[in-house]
DNA sequence: CCTTGTTGTTATTCACTGATAACTACGTCT
DNA sequence: AGACGTAGTTATCAGTGAATAACAACAAGG
């Protein structure tokens, strides 16, 4: 087991990881510090000392997440500078599950200030980007983007991404995108 | 003042309005049953006792908004069967403040599976009904959709919509979509 | 006028949850 | 070894917020 002693940058990294898959999974408000603490496997007031408040820790989370997803966009525009390159980047994401629905959580939670003003700068940030590295018209990153959260909204009512429920407008909309499905081996 | 007696239907009513207003502001979990009850002008436990629960209540509040929805998208497509129509009756919901993010925190909440099962069967019917409606297919019904989660996101982080944050990236993606802005005459 | 049913309130509870305080355990350096 | 700093815990609090219970006020019909 990882009963270790570790030092607090290296625990927090852990309980950061956690706190992605639990916001993921119930969102800012509904999420307990008590639960991401169990899925860190330590205790609940140590989380709270650790980034010294629940919201703090949800935009840390945040910004983690779009910090991914940025680095993730860069490297495959590395190989091919173009929006399927991206495409494909922002579908390995996904089979992180929930990764990218703290996203829409944090865009469901921009009625906090503190938290909207993360999320507005850090979406403007990414659709800059997507721009700068591909060159496409803002029409065509808008149409990307879009694709994005119908595919992140879908995520998080549980209809696509790893371990969905099948329906069948669900498969048929899945089915109009280019998701490819990855199959650990590629 | 509305300070008169109602009947049990019509108090349900006002509150259910209040509880869009509300829940499309904070959220599911993020808003209290309180603040309902503040708005709609009645004691926090009577909108207990009109709706039995918090969760009956924000479920009501969904299939209200997407009732308006189906509803609006009928009316229009009797006047035009097509999508460009579809949306200008979107763009008319959008000017009710917060309106469709109900839809999206209805999404948010989906991890709640009393919550999820009416997200994902209306999102479906949607679908369908669009699709019904102007016989596109469903890559163009899903292009559709897409820019309409886009927008609805977009209006959670208060970047869309009427009292708007104004920012560089959020109006040039705004300026890419055929955006009318109603001025009340048209 | 008085009874009855419905609308609505006030007072209260009870569970939960983020945060704090105070303490313990581990490791490391001399 | 022992002392100090950092990792981590247990115990606890204080506020909150959904839900219940008990009661009050109004209207309508006989």
């Amino acid at each position: 087991m990882t009963k270790t002693r570790l030092t607090a940058a290296e625990r927090g990294e852990e309980v950061l990881q956690a706190a992605v898959v639990a916001f993921g999974a119930a969102g800012y408000q509904g999420t307990k510090t008590d639960e991401i603490a169990r899925l860190a496997g330590v205790s609940q007031p140590y989380v709270i000392r650790l980034f010294g408040t629940k919201q703090q820790l949800f935009i840390a989370a945040s910004n983690r997440v779009c910090d991914r997803v940025e680095q993730a966009f860069r490297r495959a525009a590395e190989k091919r500078a173009d929006l399927e390159s991206l495409a494909g980047a922002y579908e390995d994401l996904m089979s992180e599950r929930e990764l990218l629905v703290v996203l829409l959580h944090g865009f469901a939670a921009s009625g906090e200030p503190a938290i909207g003003d993360v999320s507005r700068r850090r979406f403007g940030e990414i659709f800059d980007l997507v721009r700068e590295l591909t060159g496409v018209s803002a029409e065509e990153a808008r149409q990307f983007l879009a694709t994005g959260m119908l595919l992140t909204v879908m995520t998080a009512m549980q209809v696509a991404g790893p371990e969905r429920i099948p329906l069948p407008w669900a498969e048929e909309l899945l089915g109009t995108m280019k998701i490819h499905h990855r199959s650990e081996t590629d």
